[in-house]
This record gives structure tokens, C-alpha cells and sequence, in this order.
DNA sequence: TAAAACTAGTTGTAGGTACAACCAACGAGG
DNA sequence: CCTCGTTGGTTGTACCTACAACTAGTTTTA
């Protein structure tokens, strides 16, 4: 079978995109662990938490709503617990799961770190674009996930940020 | 000082890149190491000397076009080195540099792998946008770009893949 | 109602990356 | 020509993530 290479403008769209994907993540990453001792993914985590009723969520919930497995969600949700952030019990209608729930602590960290965070973000990102930008950015992304996620089991996040 | 923050629509936009930043690179990992036991950023590094005269380039060189950090590329370098897909031999003009050449098992590994790769790229995003859209994402991305990287010192890469 | 199958979560470990410290070589100024 | 600052690169270590194996609880089904 034959290769269907790319073209100049895809390779041209495409070669940029790999370059935001390892440039970005770092750009974030140190601005949180530098100004709140939090990994770009933790404070993802605790952001979910701050975001949902009682701040608990289950553990699969918070797999599902940051992408992660529930492998790499165990180890990270055991460093947060450990200092404090948040605290974990077991969920009483299935013996199974296990909640995760900010601390106050934790709840403190979030509104602490999230201006710093937006303004990277701003920064980096959105400010760079214009209106219409921002708009075509969320189509494109749309459809990259619709083939990366195609059950949409994460669908459920991204969705509760649309208009309503 | 006030937080400027998100409205639904920049927040919209927003969480979906970081979704795709956060699936996208294991994808191409996971094809990457399936297939041709590598991971997205060996087959980078070696696709970046492939296209270089003589296959070869100097050790910032391929730090720039890849935006990893000396130490990184120093240590990847040194795995494809032992696996014997290139091998690096001192810069005659500056006896601090070091060149970094690719063998001819990896030059092979490169064909072998390429037709793949671009499989996997095309399924999970070119081939998800109109063509209009990847001229937006081109743009979008340049323009993220120029804040993530201002002086330009990567964009020798990806100015290459534009139009003559 | 017992076995099979699946879901929820944890843990051990191997491998990759970041950070900081370090050494060697070049180059400009006194 | 010597010394200070810079550039090019390597190494050690600590941390994070992926993968696989495992436990325990729940649901299905025969």
C-alpha cells in the first residue's frame, strides 16, 4: 500500500502543532511549579475537584474528566494526599470506589494558584489569537477529539464549558 | 490585581487543546513504540537528521529543531547511539561540538517507520479537518508560537515546510 | 446460587524527562 | 597571553508516567 504523505501546508500545520505539544506542557508545568509546587496535571486535578459539588469526586470520575489513567490518577491523588490537599474514603454505595474530596487546604491552593495560571494561559494562548481564532481553535480541537476520543468518554468535560 | 479570566467560549477552546496536549502525544507514542520501538521523539530526532545533508547535524542543531534541552537530547542520543541508530563523532571547526550522524540501520529504521507514522497523523487529525481548517490551525499555531517561542529560535524548522 | 466476567482501584517497576552541577573549549578585553 | 564570561555537551539524581499484575467488590448468567 501506498503512503498518502503530506502536503506542504498539512506538513506546515502539522510540524507547528508538534511544536506547541512539546513546547506548551513545560510552559505550564514550571509556572505552576514554580509560583505553587504543582504539576500542570495536579493542579488539573484539584481544579476538577474545586469545580464539583461537595468538591468529591470519585476517582474514576477525575480519571475521566482529566484524561488520565487510573494508574498515573493513584499515584498523583497519593502525592496530593499526602500533603494535604485532598483527602480520600471510601464511597458508601459501592464498596469498590473511593472518593477523592479537597481538603481546605487544597480548596486555598486552587484559588492561590488559579489567577497565575490564567494569565499563562492568556498569555500563551488566548491573547495570541483573535476572537474568531479562539472560535476555530475550539472547532479544530472538536474534531481532533472526535478521532482521539471517538466514544466521547470524555466528552463530558469539554461540553460543560460550552454555552448553555 | 484582577483576573481577567476565561469567557465560555476562550474556556471552551481552551480545555479542549489541553485535552488533545494531554491524549494526542501518547497516540503517537504508542504507534511509535508498536511498530518501530520508538517513542514519538526518537523518531523526531532521527527524522530531523534524515532530512539534513549528509544525515547528519550538530548536536544543538537537532536540540533546536526539536525544542528539547541539551541534557534531554544528550541522553536520547545516547540510547539510538547504543541501538546503533546513529553514532556521533566530533565537530572538526569547534572541537566543543559534537555531530550527530544517522546509520544506515538508521536511515532504514526512518523509511521503515515513516509510512506508518504519517498514517497514524492523518487519521487522528489531518484527515479530521477540512482543508480550511488546517490553513486556521497553521495560523493558530504560528500565532501561539510567537509567544511560546518569541525570539524565534525554532522556527527555522517549521519555516522550512512552508511554501517556496 | 455459584461461576464467570467485569468494574474500581492500588502497587511495583521500568523507563523517560527535568534540573542542577559539572567539565572542556572558544573568544573578547586588558 | 591570561583571565573572565559564554557556549557545547555530559552526567547524576529525583520525579513522573506507563504498563502489567494484582485485590476486592459488583453484576451477569446459566
Amino acid at each position: 500500500m501506498d503512503t498518502r504523505w503530506l502536503d506542504r501546508e498539512q506538513l506546515g500545520a502539522w510540524v507547528r502543532l508538534v511544536t506547541v505539544m512539546e513546547l506548551l506542557p513545560g510552559v505550564l508545568d514550571s509556572q505552576l511549579r514554580r509560583d505553587a509546587q504543582l504539576t500542570h496535571f495536579d493542579y488539573y486535578v484539584l481544579a476538577m475537584l474545586s469545580e464539583s459539588p461537595e468538591h468529591t469526586l470519585r476517582m474514576t470520575a477525575v480519571a475521566q474528566r482529566t484524561g488520565a489513567t487510573l494508574a498515573r490518577l493513584s499515584h498523583v491523588v497519593q502525592r496530593l494526599e499526602a500533603r494535604g490537599l485532598l483527602e480520600r474514603f471510601p464511597c458508601a454505595d459501592d464498596r469498590r470506589a473511593t472518593n477523592a474530596r479537597l481538603t481546605e487546604a487544597g480548596w486555598q491552593k486552587v484559588r492561590d494558584s488559579a489567577p497565575g495560571h490564567v494569565e499563562t494561559v492568556r498569555q500563551n494562548v488566548i491573547d495570541a489569537l483573535a476572537p474568531e481564532q479562539v472560535t476555530q481553535l475550539r472547532e479544530i480541537t472538536d474534531a481532533i477529539l472526535s478521532r482521539l476520543d471517538p466514544d466521547g468518554a470524555r466528552a463530558a468535560l469539554y461540553t460543560r464549558y460550552d454555552a448553555e
